[in-house]
DNA sequence: GCGTGATGTTGAA
DNA sequence: TCAACCTCACGCC
């Protein structure tokens, strides 16, 4: 179940088995059977990431994958186990193989089509090139929530629902606040925790956003059981008490989506 | 075994 | 705003 992180990590992993050797491609599942067969002992060039979409590049074509909400990539060492007919794109090699499974986009694209794809996306906090202020020119002139914002892939590339929520509650922003209530000072943070906390989830393939002075030792609470395996402020915690304030924790559907706050550490029109 | 929901996106109404 | 799509883990019977 993946936000941006996830996908890094997944073109480094597909890069660290793969890169620089021929691969075997097949789909067990068949529906991409004829783009495995257009790959199938081709060299696994080089593996990208931006936001949510995944790019995995052979010669003049690549494969791009986005796995929606339900995709999953699995890894393992050969010899590969018969693939069960769920999985979509099978790569292997003699020491590895890599399973895709329930992919909203598996396809063989060009690389104009491959620019066209980043040019819709906005700056993602995981690529070190990007600028947080070429979003900032949108939201500060946006008339809708912060909470909407950051899930608008155009705007901002990679950030789903779980950091959604605990950026806005580290930097006590009432998630209904108007883009262009913001100030540019707190928008510089937020992206800058996001470069942050995504960079460590990347590296602990999980999200992570609680600060090591509110952790569950350092508050003398029982260990933290969060169902997502992070350790998280608000996240799923509906109803639960804030770590940080005691207020029950809210949660409301917000751009199709749960969202999640406090609304005693985000006080709707409060300073932050 | 069945129903539900989930870290996402698209396209029709 | 809503349905559709893709899969699987979990709770409940």
């Amino acid at each position: 179940m993946p936000e941006g992180h996830t996908i890094h990590r997944l073109a480094a992993d597909y890069a660290e088995r793969f890169q620089g050797q021929q691969v075997r491609a097949t789909s067990p599942q068949g529906k991409f059977s004829d783009g495995a067969a257009l790959v199938d002992h081709q060299v696994l060039e080089t593996t990208e990431a931006h936001g949510k979409h995944l790019f995995l590049g052979f010669g003049p074509r690549w494969i791009h994958i986005h796995l929606g909400l339900f995709g999953k990539l699995g890894f393992g060492t050969a010899p590969a186990p018969p693939p069960t007919d769920t999985v979509r794109l099978r790569l292997a090699n003699t020491d590895s193989y890599a399973d895709l499974r329930g992919p909203t986009t598996c396809a063989l694209i060009t690389d104009a089509e491959k620019h066209a794809i980043h040019d819709r996306l906005g700056p993602d906090p995981l690529r070190p090139e990007d600028d947080g202020g070429r979003a900032w020119q949108r939201i500060s002139r946006s008339r809708t929530t912060i909470a909407a914002l950051l899930l608008d892939q155009k705007i901002i590339a990679g950030v789903g629902n779980v950091y959604r929520a605990e950026v806005l509650f580290r930097h006590g922003i009432d998630p209904y606040r108007a883009g262009r209530d913001l100030t540019r000072t707190q928008w510089d943070a937020i992206w800058s925790d996001l470069v942050a906390l995504m960079r460590e989830g990347v590296r602990h393939n999980r999200i992570d956003t609680v600060r090591p002075e509110h952790t569950p030792e350092a508050m003398g609470r029982p260990p933290r059981v969060d169902d997502h395996g992070g350790e998280v402020y608000v996240y799923r915690r509906a109803l639960q008490d804030c770590h940080i304030c005691g207020t029950e924790i809210r949660t409301a559907g917000l751009a199709a989506r749960n969202l999640f706050w406090c609304p005693g550490c985000q006080p709707a029109g409060g300073a932050a």
